[in-house]
DNA sequence: CCAGACGTTGTT
DNA sequence: GTCTGG
DNA sequence: CCAGACGTTGTT
DNA sequence: GTCTGG
């Protein structure tokens, strides 16, 4: 019987931030989310707790913010711009698991230019390969060639053409469909490079707390916040043609090197009942659209806008998964499998939907 | 002019 | 590469 | 997205 | 805490 298991309500990312280790007053204020202001040359070992003052609507509110080091306090005006640590959700995790022959088929390829295995991945995350459906004219075509359809493998996370090294890739996962025509990492692949990922679905992580147990009385027993994993799906089991983008980059310093393709995934916001939970989803290409959203002749950042439509509601099915998901080393259908009774200490006894 | 960023997620 | 901030 | 690391000195 | 790697 799961019904008087307590009950999992979405909590925020707490406020107080606690560090531990050898740290310097940079370290605090930055674990409050001041990153700018005063300085503090005070250096030490041991433990510190910071409070900072509440966010809303992405500024401050007015007040000081008190960092506690020992026997020394220290304000700071809370006026400052605030950063958030790596605290939320986004579209970072998926599975695509067609096989080559099914990719060609349904996107209509004209040219397999994936080289190697396409091998079923059900745990896909930054930095992999994954496959991607891209028009492009061929390397050496003269100019007005007809682009072809092609079947790749990408690099998951954009590394812009001017990047000294490809590790900004793996903070490029995303592009927010509402500024991707205007960012300067994006704007020029979004106007002539864009692609299709298929997905089979995707996975995000809920931040849960059970509620307080009454058997405890007073005792005010602070429960570690913990996070449930859960995969997304269409209902009518289609391919997820998510939007994406591509770029090739090439190292400077090495002019034989090979041309490295990486892609990003465009995001929106969720329809009402995904956003209940979640506001954001990778953005869906419909069918009737693959066309024009891979034409790569077509460069009007307004024309390009016109084909992102978000989800409509009551698309997709989610449900709760195993934390096996969680490490990048786990991978098997078991990953998109309903979590069964017992799964993860029982966070969670069954599906939102 | 040069230096430095270039991105996303979240909201008690 | 190109834009913003100082 | 999560997991896991997170540093320096010197140089037989 | 922040950053990198997968």
């Amino acid at each position: 019987m799961t019904s008087s298991a307590p009950v999992p309500t979405l909590i925020a990312p707490s406020i107080r931030t606690r560090v531990s280790g050898s740290f310097g007053i940079q370290s605090i204020r930055s674990a409050i989310g001041f990153t700018d202001g005063p300085t503090c040359s005070a250096r030490g070992r041991g433990s510190r707790t910071a409070s900072r003052p509440v966010m809303m609507n992405g500024a401050a509110t007015r007040g000081r913010a008190r960092v506690s080091m020992g026997r020394m306090t220290r304000y700071m005006p809370a006026t400052m711009r605030l950063k958030r640590g790596r605290m939320g959700t986004m579209c970072g995790r998926y599975a695509t698991t067609r096989a080559r022959q099914e990719l060609l088929d349904e996107f209509q390829v004209q040219v397999d230019a994936a080289g190697g295995e396409i091998q079923p991945d059900y745990n896909v995350a930054p930095t992999k390969q994954v496959p991607a459906v891209l028009a492009r004219a061929p390397k050496d075509a003269p100019d007005g060639e007809e682009a072809v359809r092609q079947l790749r493998t990408l690099r998951w996370g954009l590394v812009p053409s001017w990047a000294k090294d490809l590790s900004i890739g793996s903070r490029m996962i995303n592009a927010r469909a509402e500024t991707v025509h205007e960012k300067p990492s994006y704007r020029r692949a979004f106007a002539k490079r864009r692609c299709l990922l298929p997905a089979d679905g995707y996975f995000e992580w809920y931040v849960l707390q059970q509620s307080d147990d009454p058997a405890e009385g007073e005792k005010k027993a602070k429960r570690k916040p913990q996070k449930q994993p859960f995969f997304i799906r269409p209902k009518d089991g289609a391919v997820m043609a998510m939007a994406g983008l591509y770029e090739l980059w090439k190292p400077r310093d090495d002019e034989d090197a090979d041309w490295l393709w990486t892609c990003t995934v465009i995001t929106t916001d969720a329809p009402d009942d995904l956003g209940r939970i979640h506001d954001r989803m990778p953005m869906v290409v419909r069918p009737d659209q693959w066309d024009a959203w891979l034409d790569p002749g077509l460069t009007d950042p307004d024309e390009v806008r016109g084909l992102l439509v978000p989800a409509m509601a009551g698309t997709m099915d989610a449900y709760p998964v195993s934390k096996a998901v969680n490490s990048v080393k786990n991978n098997g259908p078991e990953l998109i499998e309903p979590a069964s009774d017992g799964d993860n200490s029982g966070n969670h006894s069954g599906a939102l939907f």
